[in-house]
DNA sequence: ATGATTTGGCAATACCTATTGTCAGAATTC
DNA sequence: GAATTCTGACAATAGGTATTGCCAAATCAT
């Protein structure tokens, strides 16, 4: 009945909220494998958590509804490509067409490297909720502003929907790049979204 | 009992192949209006019909399943964009910056004028089954080849890749556009676009 | 008019999946 | 080792929709 013993109860070596964001991010990695691979429309709440090595139960313990999930997941990958495409960029210097080619170079890895993350975030999932759609828009936003900082001179006034059409461009050159197996090289992939990105130097 | 008679019967002034093509075109028609408001994955079958004035039943008659329909919708939106978009581009000329201008502003043009339409073919229906992606990249690589023709030189080697991409960043623009309510005038649009284009310039 | 055919509406079927609820047994504390 | 809390499996509920089946009213042919 005392609540401060109840709260300090360890299980396996860790406490209550330890257990419970573990459970949560069991979750999380098993839905970009899921959804990577079947696609979020294809796959269902038991799938995921059966990749979890969970039970349903546990699926409503972290999360109020399926698309919660979804959210969480494209979130999560979206962050990890951008930190990495972030250091990549950090790791080469200050000339501009230097640090996005790394950006790209590292982007295309990444997608190659991870495809079920990429699957994830390539294929389009709007529609699903209007949370899921704002998600999408910001994490794509945070993309493109990534792209345009690194491209564009200090100061330079960006042309909002250029933007949006350069990430799109690298969007479909992935995707195009991973339907046929990604079968040329890293190097000559980077190039040709780099010829896109140059529209952005007026 | 006279197959002969009963072939030619007529109703409401019409054979049967007339009428069943007619209801089929009806429920294509307002798949298009059903889908491209509410997203395929939000419209049922019934709603579909309703919107056609039509019973389910009929619904049966013209298509085996549910994506046969959404196959046939995205078809004959597409093919009405190419072939507004081509006759534009044969108005203006040869030279071919204008008409891939011509082409482009035809192309933005129609998704503000059919925004139904438009987000049908905009928001991206990939992963529903292995047919509609067939029927998707088809449709994309006729758009692709039929810009790439009006842009490129005569007897140019083409970047598949790149075509792709420059695709991709015209949908990605088309679809920021009307985002954010068409609040930009079209021939701006059809400049931003053109940037991307200029790409395949080398 | 009368019989045949078409039409439109609706019920019945058949699944499928999300979400909640229950419970016996395992792990942990004292 | 006894009481308590956590865990995992599964049943039960709930709701939605695609697909099929059926029938009465309308339309046509003769």
């Amino acid at each position: 009945m005392n609540t401060a013993t109840t709260a300090k109860r360890r299980y396996r070596g860790s406490a209550v909220e330890e257990r419970r964001a573990q459970r949560r991010q069991q979750l999380i990695d098993a839905a970009i494998e899921v959804y990577g691979s079947n696609g979020y429309r294809h796959s269902g709440v038991k799938q995921v958590c059966d990749a979890a090595g969970l039970t349903q139960r546990y699926f409503y313990e972290s999360f109020g509804h399926s698309d919660e999930l979804l959210i969480a997941a494209y979130e999560q990958a979206a962050r990890s490509v951008r930190e990495s495409n972030m250091a990549a960029a950090e790791a080469v210097g200050s000339d501009r067409v230097v640090r996005s080619r790394a950006m790209l170079f590292d982007y295309f890895q990444k997608m190659k490297d991870e495809p079920n993350l990429a699957r994830l975030l390539l294929t389009d999932i709007r529609g699903i909720s209007p949370q899921v759609d704002r998600a999408i828009d910001d994490a794509l936003r945070a993309s493109s502003d990534d792209m345009t900082r690194a491209l564009a001179k200090p100061g330079q006034q960006f042309d909002e929907m250029l933007q949006a059409g350069i990430l799109g461009g690298v969007i479909h050159i992935a995707l195009h790049w991973m339907a046929r197996g990604c079968d040329v090289p890293v190097e000559q992939v980077t190039e040709t979204a780099l010829k896109l990105g140059v529209a952005l130097l007026d």
